[in-house]
RNA sequence: GGGCGAAUAGCUCAGCGGCAGAGCACCUGCCUUACACGCAGGGGGUCACAGGUUCGAGCCCUGUUUCGCCCA
């Protein structure tokens, strides 16, 4: 019985925890990172900002999760440690979400005019932000909330003016009419990563022009209302159907412009009628090929989505989609439509709104890329900035080798305003940090501020480092944490932002931004598909934390997921969570009645370590191994994985099992301090492996092991390791990560344990199959190599884990009947039944074990035949298949014997007579 | 068109050249004094296909098929 009564519920409830742990991690100061960390241990982390446009998803808990577990794994390894949280003002769409709730009260923004708007978002930004910190709380995450930033603070706004300056400055901007990706339902324009590109029913229409002096040419198109601005008719150089046309004119129908046949190698001959139709203001690459000629451009389709003027009179201001049927009824009606036919094609759409994407000319600001990818490429190839996976590495690099130049211009009025002023008087643009109160040029007074904001992802890609205090060039943060040391973020926004902060980081700073990116997959929902809000099959990571916890949450978030592939999201898993919390909880619950002692037994002296004491801390040795490797490798998830089977497999269903007798007073007590001592050095150590993890309930136990709960700290081990001694009470959030070499590594115990552990197998599995009510107690007997097995010891486990009254060392005498199975190196364990055997029976089911072994024996000494084997292979795999060969050897040959006696006899069969409760033991 | 990923038990997925694994589901039996959110015992596999390298391949190489994603 445990010592004392330890008042934890059954059952491990989250809610009445969370929420008080998580106050006590704040008032400890313990998430703060120190503004001087000492020595060169330090490890630092920004939280890729989440928007405000709205709460966090599942994707964000995954990521904020993995953060949590580095930021704590390395506050526990001794490393000064920095999380800096943050969120992102993500102008387009926190600008979108606004304006459509001041849609439903029947306002606009143009009505209510750029100030009173901004002030809506920032309301609307205070409100999701508060959301957001709080939803990353309830998740555990230990990040320094004293320097939480913004996208759009004050600090952030100079760093990204004194970016556009320096870029203007040194020529790595420019401004101009180009070919953009317009959003004529966002109202501004967007960058080539904001389209995508999906095939979607259409129409191919086949529209003749006529030719200048008779003849004519059919192209062919899905976009016929932008005819009106064709500048030409292009066709392959080689292609002998349109030779006759080439340099002649064509009349280009509704409109009568006379627009040259010109001969371009771009042309794929084989589309359509292998005319094509040349726009240059609407399609990139009709501009190239109208860049290659010489050809004006014609802009038929506005900033609103409407055909201009230049579209004529009959169609300027109509919706493209109401141009296109006009357009084509007019060309039917012109007999110019030589036909048309249904046509899967490529449409762009805006990643945001859904609506089509207009290519159109537009005066945008631009960043020259080239430069700055190819720094940034260097960066990633001399390896100073490490990928995980590496594959990612590869993407990255494929990326930067054809990145364009990037549109960086927003017409939204949410984000950093364009620190660019345009003079009334004299045109000129003058890019300054400061407003210039006249023009440089001309001294006209006032120039004008470019209305424009900047795309989010030009301020996110200064994250790193000016969320560390840059440009300042004494910012103390800036030396003590950067370059920052990891980025945890999801793989769908490599190129959208971790490329820019890289090439931004390298240029700007001179420095990475990060010394490795570990990219996550996304979170699916249990069929594998996206979550989205459309398809309405998200989930709400805090009614996910709610009703299971956030320790629940993390778990099943984290394990079982490959790095870099994206992971399901079911109920079954997070039950499974669940139930593994419960179960750390009521192997703590055990435990700690267990350590509790009385103050006049705690003078005792322990015992020697037992068999299953050695075991275990080896066990506890290996298991530090393990999830140190993982944690190192960046693979919490393996890490998680090993700690989870050695907590459930060794910890609880082997350990706890053995040690119980012991425990309970059965060995005396010097024994049971014994066991008391590993077991609270065992326990202490998983709480303080699992921490990083299950931050909240590893927490919630660790404050039970205190000296005024009646835990005597000193001889458990809890609170010391390492020579640092933390002291009972202290949080475990600061308690050291386990060192290598804590608990010692004990081969030769486990050899012993796990025959033990397969003695005990043996009889759980003859008990199984002869049908022995649970309850009864069993005589057993062993023999054959056991090696130092004895009933003092191991006997004493054995007896523990598979109800077994007696054990005796021997062999069936004449008379007794029993079955059997073998182990280890020929260790025959026999079940004595007290009843009869079915002989034929038994004699069956031995032979089938021999069968077994001897396939496998024979699988083994045919490999040690094969003198390639012996002469190529690892010197420790062949005596590893040695010994495997002996032992099978041993096994085949023990069972033969038994077959032969068991054939010799011929007993009776009749039901076994079974004496509940008999517990004598016979050794 | 280029690239990447996936294909392993009924389902979801780990698996790092050396005896094919886990969770869930399934079958048998247990409310055994931490836990029925549990315990014990079981069944279940052509590791997509075809070649190759190797003493040895689920793993490395080549090709094929199917599914998914990214870039153009």
């Amino acid at each position: 019985m445990p010592t004392h009564e330890t008042e934890l519920p059954k059952a491990y409830a989250p809610a009445p925890v969370e929420g008080r742990i998580y106050r006590r991690w704040l008032e400890s100061g313990a998430f703060t990172a120190p503004r001087r960390p000492r020595g060169d241990r330090r490890f630092s982390m920004v939280m890729p900002p989440p928007n405000v446009t709205g709460h966090l998803h599942m994707g964000h808990a995954l990521d904020n999760t993995l953060q949590d577990v580095f930021a704590r794994w390395h506050r526990m390894m001794g490393d000064a440690t920095l999380w800096l949280p943050g969120t992102d003002h993500a102008g387009i769409a926190t600008q979108a979400v606004v304006e459509k709730r001041l849609v439903a009260e029947g306002l606009s923004r143009r009505a209510i005019g750029r100030d009173a708007f901004l002030q809506r978002v920032w309301r609307w930004k205070d409100e999701y932000e508060a959301g957001i910190v709080e939803q990353l709380r309830r998740l555990g995450c230990s990040c320094d909330w004293s320097r939480q930033r913004f996208t759009l603070d004050a600090g952030f706004s100079r760093a990204v003016e004194e970016v556009f300056v320096r870029y203007h400055r040194e020529g790595l901007l420019y401004r101009g009419d180009y070919l953009v990706n317009w959003c004529p339902s966002c109202g501004t324009a967007i960058s080539d990563l904001e389209v995508e590109h999906e095939p979607e029913e259409s129409r191919l229409y086949r529209i003749r022009y006529p030719l200048d002096g008779g003849g004519d040419v059919v192209v062919a198109t899905v976009r016929p209302e932008t005819m009106l601005g064709d500048a030409a008719v292009a066709v392959h150089p080689a292609d002998e159907r349109y030779r006759h046309a080439v340099g002649r004119k064509a009349v280009l129908p509704l409109i009568g412009r006379r627009i040259p046949v010109v001969a371009d190698p771009h042309v794929d001959p084989s589309f359509g009628t292998g005319a094509l139709k040349v726009t240059p203001a609407h399609d990139a690459d009709d501009a190239a090929i109208a860049a290659r000629h010489g050809l004006p451009s014609y802009a038929v389709i506005g900033t609103d989505g409407r055909l201009t003027a230049d579209a004529g009179p009959e169609f300027a201001g109509l919706p493209v989609a109401e141009a296109r049927a006009a357009v084509v009824a007019a060309l039917r009606s012109g007999g110019f439509l030589g036909g048309e036919e249904p046509y899967i094609a490529p449409v762009g759409r805006c990643t945001r709104c859904a609506g089509v994407v207009e290519p159109l000319i537009s005066r945008q600001w631009f960043v020259r890329m080239r430069a700055l990818a190819d720094a940034a490429a260097e960066a990633v190839r001399a390896g100073r900035v490490r990928f995980v996976p590496e594959r990612f590495s590869d993407d990255f690099l494929q990326w930067m080798d054809q990145a364009h130049d990037w549109c960086i211009s927003r017409q939204l009025w949410w984000g950093h305003r364009i620190p660019a002023y345009e003079c009334a008087a004299c045109g000129e643009t003058t890019v300054s940090a400061t407003t210039p109160a006249v023009c440089p040029r001309c001294g006209a007074p006032d120039p004008e501020r470019d209305p424009d904001v900047l795309d989010t992802w030009f301020s996110s890609a200064l994250w790193p480092f000016s969320t560390l205090g840059w440009p300042a060039p004494t910012a103390s943060e800036l030396t003590a944490y950067y370059p920052t040391d990891l980025l945890v973020t999801g793989r769908d926004i490599l190129f959208f932002w971790v490329a820019r902060m890289i090439f931004s980081a390298v240029h700007l700073t001179g420095e990475v931004p990060f010394r490795t990116v570990l990219l996550h997959g996304l979170v699916r929902d249990a069929q594998g598909r996206k979550m989205s809000k459309s398809l309405g099959n998200g989930i709400d990571p805090l009614q996910i934390i709610d009703r299971y916890g956030a320790d629940a949450l993390r778990l099943t978030l984290l394990v079982g997921v490959a790095p870099g592939n994206d992971s399901r999201f079911a109920p079954e898993k997070i039950e499974g969570s669940q139930h593994f919390c419960n179960k750390l909880w009521n192997a703590a619950r055990f435990s700690l009645g267990h350590l509790m002692v009385d103050p006049q037994d705690a003078d005792i002296p322990a015992g020697p370590a037992e068999i299953e004491d050695r075991w275990i801390e080896s066990r506890m040795a290996a298991a530090v191994a393990a999830a140190t490797s993982a944690m190192r490798r960046f693979d919490p998830g393996e890490a998680l994985a090993g700690l989870q089977s050695f907590v459930w497999d060794d910890f609880c269903d082997w350990y706890l099992e053995a040690v119980k007798p012991r425990l309970f007073g059965n060995a005396g007590p010097a024994s049971a301090a014994a066991a008391r001592r590993s077991l609270g050095r065992v326990l202490g150590g998983i709480l303080r492996l699992l921490h990083p993890f299950l931050p909240f309930i590893t927490e919630e136990i660790w404050a039970r092991l205190t000296p005024e709960a009646g835990v005597n700290c000193a001889a458990v081990g809890v609170g010391t390791s390492g020579g640092a001694t933390t002291g009972c009470g202290t949080l475990l959030m600061t308690a050291p990560w386990p060192a290598e070499g804590e608990w010692p590594s004990d081969p030769a115990a486990e050899v012993r344990f796990g025959l033990i552990r397969e003695i005990a197998g043996a009889v759980r599995s003859l008990r199984a199959e002869m049908r022995v009510p649970p309850a009864a107690y069993v005589k057993v007997l062993v023999h054959g190599d056991a090696g130092d097995f004895t009933s003092e010891a191991g006997g004493t486990v054995v007896r523990a884990l598979a109800r077994v009254g007696s054990i005796e060392r021997r062999g069936l005498a004449a008379g007794e009947l029993g079955v059997s199975a073998v182990v280890g190196a020929g260790v025959a364990v026999v079940l004595l039944l007290q009843g009869a055997v079915d002989a034929e029976a038994e004699i069956e089911r031995l032979r089938r074990e021999r069968d077994a072994a001897e396939a496998q024996r024979c699988r083994a000494a045919e490999r040690l035949s094969n003198p390639d084997f012996l002469s190529r292979a690892k010197q420790e795999v062949v005596q590893r298949e040695q010994a495997r060969r002996c032992a099978l050897e041993a096994t085949v040959a023990r069972l033969e014997q038994r077959i032969a006696e068991l054939s010799g006899s011929a007993a009776e069969s009749r039901p076994a007579d079974w004496a509940e409760g008999e517990k004598d033991s016979i050794v």
